[in-house]
DNA sequence: ATGAACTTAACGAACGCTCATTAAACATCG
DNA sequence: CGATGTTTAATGAGCGTTCGTTAAGTTCAT
């Protein structure tokens, strides 16, 4: 059987092993454990894909396709900086939230992947919603480095995403803390704060 | 031989595997691995750990311990609030600077471990200097969630370090912004910006 | 009948781990 | 002090299993 529905075997071995990669990372992961998601044998995820790796590739390719659009689109749309700044701050957090797969792919490919594929991840996927938060940062916060503006909004979205599981055990969490909505909402407070009031004496 | 000079067998094996570990996750490195590392057979390795999950944990609570006295104290030492977070965020920033292997396993924990291993390294590592932290967050910046503001500060600090090698591709980023004392100044200038101008309107 | 999609079977290598054995270090006591 | 037994640390061989991968054969729609 060729396709059913409207995706292809490829696409679904692909999505199935996504959440495989992203729990348990490429070692913690075998052909077979992939295979049986998708109820086939192992051999034939080779009829699809040459070897272990170019599957692990496709599927990150796959994972990380389309997922900057949103985020371009979101800083494009026009208003104030702040604005801008806020809808792309929201729409971070939210993505984030939805996708906890990316998430988890994102931070084992920063610490996993070589420099060929932290390159072509910085290229191909975060380059151009990076570029357009670059030049609110200079518009918000000319005072400070654009690069580290910009690394620093997300930061200040992204850290709590990513620590979530672990905050959970530090003193003054509650259930409240983990919300993107809120996340977004103190980000913004704070960043608010910072540049207008900042940038202006 | 019980010991050489004033380092066990056991540390020795803990000392080798940590940057092994630290480098390709606990799936990525054998026992054979780590037995070559302190050139002696894999068996041997089985007369100081029950297996590989213990060698593994003890090689994690050696890297751990210690690491957060550095930051309890230097929150602790008199002076304004915002020396004291001065201090913290410096001592933040240059730790981590200083010991890659435990940035890495740090992010290798919040991603791999189990709800067990997540509350061990909060409260055993991070709770003290948390506390800290968060009563300092209370004094200067009393209108927020000072857990939030408490994650906001680690995370202005430790989101660049931890994405230092990606965003070497990213617009806008040249050399200086990878060292430890720019970042903790740049995340210092916001942060002051924000607590002393912000939070007295 | 041809080619794509898949199965069954199996390969060699590597895995975590156990075993019997040994050499050295240590402790005990005549 | 020296002989004795005990403990410790390490070796090398090898267990059973799983790994990624390949080869050959089967199914089936075109």
């Amino acid at each position: 059987m060729v396709t059913q529905g409207l995706i292809s075997t490829r696409e679904d071995i692909l999505e199935r092993a996504i959440p495989l990669f992203a729990r348990l990372g490429f070692h913690g992961v075998s052909m077979r454990d992939i295979a049986a998601e998708v109820e086939m044998q192992a051999a034939a995820l080779y009829h699809h894909f040459a070897d272990k790796e170019a599957l692990y590739l496709a599927a990150m390719a796959y994972a990380f396709k389309d997922k900057s659009v949103v985020l371009t689109q979101a800083i494009a749309i026009p208003g104030t900086p702040l604005e801008r700044l806020n809808r792309f701050v929201e729409t971070l957090a939210e993505g984030m939230g939805r996708d906890p797969d990316f998430l988890a792919l994102l931070q084992r490919e920063r610490i996993d992947g070589n420099e060929t594929r932290l390159k072509l991840l910085a290229e191909e996927v975060f380059a151009e919603p990076f570029d357009a938060l670059l030049t609110l940062a200079k518009e918000i916060a000319p005072a400070h480095d654009s690069h580290m503006v910009a690394i620093s909004i997300c930061a200040l979205v992204m850290y709590h995403m990513e620590t979530a599981p672990m905050r959970r055990f530090l003193p003054g969490w509650h259930t409240t803390l983990d919300q993107p909505k809120f996340i977004a909402k103190h980000a913004m407070a704070l960043l608010a704060q910072l540049f207008v009031d900042g940038d202006q004496k």
